[in-house]
DNA sequence: CGGTCCCGTTGAAACCTTTCAACCCAAGGA
DNA sequence: TCCTTGGGTTGAAAGGTTTCAACGGGACCG
């Protein structure tokens, strides 16, 4: 593995001086066709490689973006982050993908690396939205955007979901069809997308005129499918006069769980309970019952904070904004029957 | 955003010469105490973040792995970059990931723009092994490691599991819990793990001396949650005298597809249909009827993944290895009961 | 034939860090 | 007192690219 060629050597190589390789680098219009041919010629001889730390160097700004979310697993992140790579592509740049695994420590790591290495913005779905870390990214010259999450100030462009529009879209629409006792799945509470969610069902509930006590409340310690299955035993646990004849939960895998446990048990969906998840992941639709769930722009939402922090990175009379996106009801079999 | 300070400001504020500054953030141990507080101090009053792109290009190398994958949403990849993920932690290298959503020009623009980084090796589960692309990425002078995928010659590193071992296991199961009629679920046969896990089936098969006729090929489309179910009516279609008793999915997708269909139609699994998958997703483990599935080494693939990249990288000795990892049955109640 | 203009090319400067030989000075030994 | 030693600090050079003012030469116009 040879060292590798420089703008030099290839300068060397074509008979002409650096200044015209970089010429062709980045402006080839300028360069006669015959030099940029031979210049071409002695690129490939050579095997010569644009050293993107020097170019960077001189330039002050890479080509690159860089989203830090908290779980690769999640199709819901990783659909994020294929909405901010399209649009990075577009802005003819690239997206890089950093795990911080919901651990602060190598949240901090990637953020400093990634502000070392100057790139033009950093897009993070944070452990903690108020930490000072991510104002003093910002206050190191890298622009940031929040993702999924919102902060308690305004210091910062974010983009996120309207949770409690989903979960009164969701109970809306166990009302209009019909249901009068319904249970809600969800917890902890500590979740805020687990309390905003429960509330638009709350809003929804008393908004139609309908007894709060009708609207059950089954706690579940974290959004899995097996919790889902638990509560699932729990829901058809409660006498049959009494059950809630529809339960939301507060995302798809609950859902799943709660599906599993009601078929294994021989009870039907939606005639014995109809279900409605949030999320709408690819494994909803596929369902043995297909589920209806409420659907987030998870694209949108990467495209969206893309475009953010490529407004702030260049234009010098950027406002933050908080863009709230709209979550959408998609109706399937889980209540339809 | 005040422009960002250098060393250079920073040696001025603390008056010190730029060199001692360097020695403040390389060799501190070089630095008198007193010296190197107000250096320290300097930085903190100045926001000084050193710039990656000028250290890198002096010392001629980044702190940087990436891992260029195929399919985020697959959690078999991102188990894999997490396994790396750690590895790299291990050696204070951040590692990045590049989705190439399994399209031939994305991947040759993340590799482009990975070797104009000069990151210090790359991970790479190609869209096609054999490409071009890639033996030119390592001749302009960066380290590659083929993931989860072999290439026909053995000019790279790489790690795979054994697929055909890891099909034979699967059939070895069943034919040890008593079945004598097995069904093969899966396709396209284009995809080499595909081919690998079928032909593991047949030799164990034939190994067992059972008749090669008892051992159907159910061919899909693809190897989807809905593939699964299609494949399901199509199994369940068969005449109970002939209908196999068992089924070996290619991969977990299937085999939960497969698992719906049966518990919607009213079937029983193990009963009159045992189910072996194969990735052990989570699903795996959390479905209606807990699946058994081959489970393959995915973090440790990672891992020793980013290890050849470094040893390639960092020894001049290296020679080219290809690993493969050993599969494991993971026996649960899809066909224990 | 002389003067302009434009195109293509050149060479040096700048970007910021790290490294290393050289230097200074105080302390200790002769 | 002079010399040595060594810790602490310095300043210049190097690394590869981009930019830009300047330059050379050919073509065109008068």
């Amino acid at each position: 593995m040879a060292k590798a060629s420089s703008v030099k050597d290839v300068a060397a190589r074509a008979g002409v001086s650096l200044g015209t390789v970089s010429n062709v680098l980045n402006r080839p219009e300028r360069v006669s066709p015959d030099t940029r041919a031979r210049v071409e010629q002695a690129m490939r001889d050579l095997g010569f490689v644009r050293n993107e730390s020097a170019r960077q160097l001189r330039a002050g700004r890479s080509r690159t973006l860089a989203y830090v979310l908290l779980d690769a697993r999640n199709p819901f992140f990783t659909d994020v982050a294929e909405g901010a790579e399209r649009a990075a592509e577009g802005a003819g740049l690239s997206l890089f993908m950093c795990h911080s695994d919901n651990r602060a420590a190598r949240e901090r790591d990637y953020l400093a690396h990634l502000v070392e290495q100057r790139v033009q913005g950093i897009l993070v779905t944070p452990v903690d939205p108020d930490a000072a870390a991510l104002a003093e990214v910002r206050r190191n010259g890298t622009p940031v955007v929040i993702v999924d999450r919102t902060r308690s100030d305004d210091e910062f462009c974010s983009v996120a979901v309207d949770d409690v529009l989903g979960g009164r879209l969701a109970v809306e629409h166990l009302i209009d069809t019909g249901h009068t006792r319904v249970a809600f799945i969800g917890g902890p509470d500590s979740i805020g997308q687990v309390r905003d969610r429960l509330e638009g069902a709350r809003r929804a509930w008393s908004d139609a005129g309908l007894p709060e006590d009708q609207l059950t409340i089954v706690p579940t310690a974290s959004l899995t499918v097996v919790e889902g299955r638990s509560a699932g035993e729990r829901v058809m646990g409660i006498s049959k006069r009494r059950r809630p004849t529809a339960a939301f939960c507060a995302n798809d895998l609950l859902a799943l769980g709660l599906l599993q446990q009601l078929s294994t048990s021989g009870a039907s969906v939606p005639g014995d309970l109809a279900i409605v998840g949030y999320d709408d992941i690819e494994y909803a639709s596929a369902a043995a019952v297909p589920l209806t769930s409420v659907r987030q722009p998870r694209q949108e939402l990467g495209r969206r904070a893309a475009e953010l922090v490529l407004d702030e990175a260049e234009d010098p009379d950027h406002v933050h904004q908080q863009v709230t996106f709209t979550p959408e009801l998609i109706a399937r079999r889980s209540t339809l029957g």
